[in-house]
DNA sequence: GTACGGATTGACT
DNA sequence: GTCAATCCGTACT
């Protein structure tokens, strides 16, 4: 399956890119290997949402959303995570779609390293954790959120932030797998939008962070 | 200069 | 259910 292109990002509205990435392969190259997963679970952030980063204004925090369509927009929550979101509107337009949970189909060892390694060098407080991928739970937890799948595939904001989907490392092929049924809700965790319906996750996957 | 908070996570009661 | 923990950009003063 090849990679997606600039035409895909940008060839419909942001909500329906946001359903139509359900199923498609995001994939990180690295000099350690390849980590790779599909994608099971979107939220979309558009214009005139109050919950969308770049709602106010482009500021240097959400200075990659109004990049082209394709860019990679990384950003830092709660002190600790990071979340990736894809640019779905044209230069100069701040839209998105956040990826908030992945299956695993590739570079499982390496995710469950990465993971691992993360409560060694984060806070005292989580050193005791660690991941089991050889577990049905475990390997259930390697990308199921928005954080982890960004620890597990080694994506960093500094590096990454405003890279490109169509010619970097970091890129989504797809779609790899059909014939599921969707379901639409509301969006987590937000304060803001909370009663908008922009949500998208794939039916019965057991992948998806919060049913 | 400085206070504040953001689309999360995991430990603990 | 509750709590706080790799920041650092933003919105004030």
């Amino acid at each position: 399956m090849e990679r997606l292109g600039a035409d895909y990002y940008g060839g419909h509205d942001t909500l329906t890119i946001a359903q139509q990435l359900l199923g498609c392969e995001l994939v990180h190259e690295t000099p350690e290997g390849i980590t790779a997963g599909i994608i099971v679970e979107t939220e979309g952030y558009i214009t005139g949402d109050p919950a969308c980063h770049a709602y106010r204004r482009q500021t240097t925090r959400n200075a990659a959303m109004f990049g082209p369509a394709g860019t990679l927009y990384v950003y830092q929550i709660y002190n600790h995570y990071n979340c990736i979101n894809v640019v779905t509107s044209p230069e100069g337009v701040g839209e998105a779609v956040l990826i908030r949970a992945l299956e695993p189909t590739e570079g499982f060892d390496l995710m469950a390293d990465r993971r691992n390694e993360a409560f060694k060098t984060g806070f005292e407080r989580y050193r005791s954790n660690t991941i089991d991928h050889s577990t049905t739970a475990g390997f259930r937890n390697l990308c199921n959120g928005p954080g982890k799948l960004t620890i597990a595939l080694g994506i960093s904001r500094q590096r990454d932030n405003n890279s490109s989907l169509v010619t970097g490392s970091i890129y989504i092929r797809g779609p790899v797998r059909a014939g599921f049924d969707m379901v639409t809700t509301t969006r987590i965790g937000l304060t803001q939008g909370v009663d908008l319906p922009y949500r998208y996750y794939i039916k019965g996957n057991s992948f998806v962070s919060k049913k």
